[in-house]
DNA sequence: TAAGATTGAGTCTTCAATCTTA
DNA sequence: TAAGATTGAAGACTCAATCTTA
């Protein structure tokens, strides 16, 4: 049985660092959640060049990527899209203005309830993010492709932990709130 | 042995949109990628909480923390920093003018180049910095304590791996040149 | 010629109102 | 009263140009 011995990475020397500075420190957080950040940084560009090829930016494709893989009629109210993205009604509204002006989203009345609208994927909008989704996922998978298919998998199960942990605190708080 | 099995997450659930809507999509990238995004997304209001306690945003602590963790004299030039961190250079003059005027840092002439600068953290800022590193490291830890230790350790091996092959990548494609 | 640091223009985001309807 | 969407002010970042020194 071998050992899978791992090269030490820029993150372990942070760690290293830390700990002659501040022994009593524990950055296990860091082992983690520094380099799931880390990978996050070190990923984007190339990512936001695949989408820049085609004149949008990653929160742009965001939007279409969402509407895209909710189905047909690719619809979604704002509220849906913030909440789903993770950022700000406010960003949203910005967001949502600059896709329409692309004509790559339509806004329309919401029936049923007078306050609310619905965006709706155009034709080209549906076209571009298909494509864009298509090239960003060749290449998130080749960025991944220095690990086996076991590695793979073992990770992305462990992450997935991390993702419902941190998901079940969210309603822990919401039903004790 | 009992495989462990976990909870199906909110990535998994849009895969498997994806997976209706463009079958032939490899989307492992995202089982990976995506995961590491969403929860640096997630993570980040709450350990930006921390520092906003101290009067500090996250890009400005990364800055005091990659001094301070430079062990004494706590100093760096801008190019190492602003490398390091993974921003722009004209990013960074700007964090140092703010840490500057706020008393954190200083910054005085570098002997040996006049083109280059010396950042040296302040006895307050490196006082600010080490609290914030502390009350970050101790929430951090309690975010991912959702896993068992060696979860946690293997999830950090796993993660290792992937910084060290987008590393590698770098290396490479320099090389070749 | 190139490297280090800075500047200013342009862009995107959040936050805190605001307006409208439930 | 609260929820949905929008607006505008304020802040931070990138990019490209600039200035100085190697």
């Amino acid at each position: 049985m071998s050992r899978q011995v791992t090269q030490r990475d820029r993150i372990d020397a942070r760690r290293e660092q830390w700990a002659r500075e501040l022994p009593e420190v524990d950055t296990i957080g860091m082992a983690i959640l520094g380099r799931a950040r880390w990978i996050t940084l070190k990923v984007r560009p190339r990512i936001e060049a695949v989408f820049a090829a085609r004149e949008l930016d990653s929160g742009e494709l965001d939007v279409l990527a969402t509407l895209l893989r909710s189905g047909r009629p690719y619809r979604l109210r704002p509220t849906e899209l913030y909440r789903s993205l993770m950022i700000s009604s406010g960003g949203l509204t910005a967001r949502l203005a600059r896709l329409e002006r692309a004509g790559l989203v339509a806004r329309s009345a919401a029936e049923g309830d007078a306050r609310s609208v619905l965006v709706e994927l155009t034709k080209e909008g549906r076209r571009r993010a298909e494509a864009a989704f298509r090239e960003d996922m060749a290449l998130e998978a080749e960025l991944v492709g220095g690990l086996t298919v076991a590695e793979r998998e073992q990770l992305a199960a462990l992450l997935r932990k991390v993702v419902v942990s941190l998901d079940d605190e969210d309603a822990g708080a919401a039903a004790r709130g």
